[in-house]
DNA sequence: TTGATAGGCAAGTGAATGGTTGCCTATGCT
DNA sequence: AGCATAGGCAACCATTCACTTGCCTATCAA
């Protein structure tokens, strides 16, 4: 049940469990490879988070812990990359029906 | 974007973002229907998991305010069953591919 | 070389969280 | 009735966590 290089599932657990940091994941996936800059831009403009840079910063270096978030660098600027691999686990673990299966009714 | 009958996503992640919760989802995915007690004995037995039954009792109340858990009554007896459905979001919000679909190779 | 841009490191703070102990209610058995 | 079992409630404590402020390094352009 190896998850993802060394990764524990309880790094990727508790890297969701903000949701400042959903959020970012959010982001990445509308637009990946974004620099930290970008993503500080986008969380002020779109989401009204006024949070500071290494606020935003330290979100993703937990989420790159977690791996879900590669970075690349060129130059002075560190692309942020999403990665969803580590997810799949959440899935398999507790036996989750994938979409279109069967819905449960809670009136 | 709803989640599940007024529960949000924060509180699902939130409830996942603790190991021993997770072990007590583990274990109602072997066996649905338990008892505190029963739960409590197999956290114990299973898992070495000192912990106390106000404890576990607490940490069932946020699985089941996250909607993972749902409960009934019968008689003295509580019993406790796993729900699934909240999970399915997970997959969705980030475009996760399920199992068998293309992995991730990372060396 | 100077200045501006992109990012990193470290210490400090207030709030949230997991866990405990102590006591109380309800159901069932003899 | 009396006792044991199953569970609930509330206050308290220690740790973790998100976020900030302040300063430092690296890359690029003038």
């Amino acid at each position: 049940m190896v998850a993802y290089a060394g990764v524990v599932a309880d790094d990727v657990f508790k890297a969701l469990a903000d949701p400042t940091r959903r959020t970012i994941l959010d982001e990445l996936t509308e637009k990946s490879g974004q620099t930290l800059f970008e993503i500080c831009s986008r969380l002020s403009m779109k989401h009204q988070l006024g949070i500071s840079r290494q606020g935003v910063s330290q979100h993703l270096a937990v989420l790159e812990a977690a791996g879900l978030v590669e970075t690349r660098r060129e130059g002075r600027y560190k692309f942020h990359d999403l990665n969803t691999a580590p997810l799949r686990q959440i899935a398999e673990r507790w036996h989750v029906p994938h979409a279109s299966g069967p819905q449960e009714s809670t009136p």
